[in-house]
DNA sequence: CTACATATTTCATGATGTCAAGTAACCGGG
DNA sequence: CCCGGTTACTTGACATCATGAAATATGTAG
């Protein structure tokens, strides 16, 4: 709660405006990260669970846990990646119930130029000194949380490739 | 990897912190606004067309510029937008070809309900002071552009039609 | 009036999402 | 060993969202 004195500021100008950019940037990343997807021909859930899959094999319970959805429609991502030759499925040795997914080599370059051509990074933040993107790094990190700040997300810990 | 003194500094750590941050903030940005839409039973789809109407009723070839679809996906969302009562559709006085999309008094109550209970706002950016909120408002217009700061959507960059 | 352009709808199709039910496998207690 | 409960995945039915092509109605230029 904050400067001003009334008890429910939620209208205070800056921060709607804030909020507002922000609006302006998830539009702005989904632009882009679906014009990459699209270069490859993949729909944007296609294009994030690649980029997961790249990162480490998963059981197809944990991939709907990072989406937030139902298990069952990972089957048909999977499906549609798999039926591309871009991900294959491998029974886990250690539980017979659970199946790996696991991305093919052909799945890995693919994921790997995604990642490249997903150049949200570059454009907008090159506009940025680097102090500037110190600076905004610690305000989004005190926005999300402090833990965010370490893994924003449960896959990705501290090393990325 | 290769970080240091490469020249083409794509993998800058300190950039992909920063991208990987604005993802975690793009993905509770989602999390916050379909939570609120499902309160009222509305997909994001919805509520994004709801509140985009309840500033100023559009043409439905309007509303699919904003969001970046075909025309003929709005049929389908305005369908069941006014088949609850949020909205209806009148005729353009103008234009007999048209058909003004405008939320009903229901639908104008829903909206600012939804508009209150996303307090993506006032959770995450009542960590930050008011200095803060001004750096990191700055710091955003000059990321998503200059003229950003100044309207909301600037999917209407001049005369269109 | 004719020809073309525009706004909306309809239809077919595919991807994504939910939920409920089914199958296979793990696991604990008898 | 068998039984009952839980877990992992798949399947099916269904709703939403998205595209693209074709149809309808209207506006507009020549």
């Amino acid at each position: 709660m904050a400067t001003t004195s009334s008890r429910t500021q939620r209208t205070d100008p800056l921060t709607l405006e804030v909020v507002e950019l922000i609006g302006t940037v998830v539009a702005r990343y989904h632009e882009e990260y679906d014009a990459a997807a699209g270069k490859h021909a993949l729909t944007g859930a296609q294009a994030r669970v690649l980029g997961l899959l790249s990162l480490e094999p998963l059981p197809m319970r944990r991939i709907a846990q990072k989406l937030k959805c139902e298990p069952s429609n990972i089957t048909g991502i999977i499906d549609r990646l798999e039926a591309r030759g871009l991900v294959e499925r491998r029974p886990d040795p250690a539980d017979r119930r659970v199946k790996l997914a696991a991305p093919t080599e052909e799945g890995l370059t693919v994921a790997r130029s995604l990642r490249e051509s997903l150049n949200f990074a570059r454009e907008p933040l090159a506009e940025l000194s680097r102090e500037e993107r110190l600076s905004l790094r610690g305000l989004l990190r005190r926005m999300v949380g402090e833990d965010a700040g370490l893994l924003a997300d449960p896959a990705t810990p501290a090393g990325y490739d």
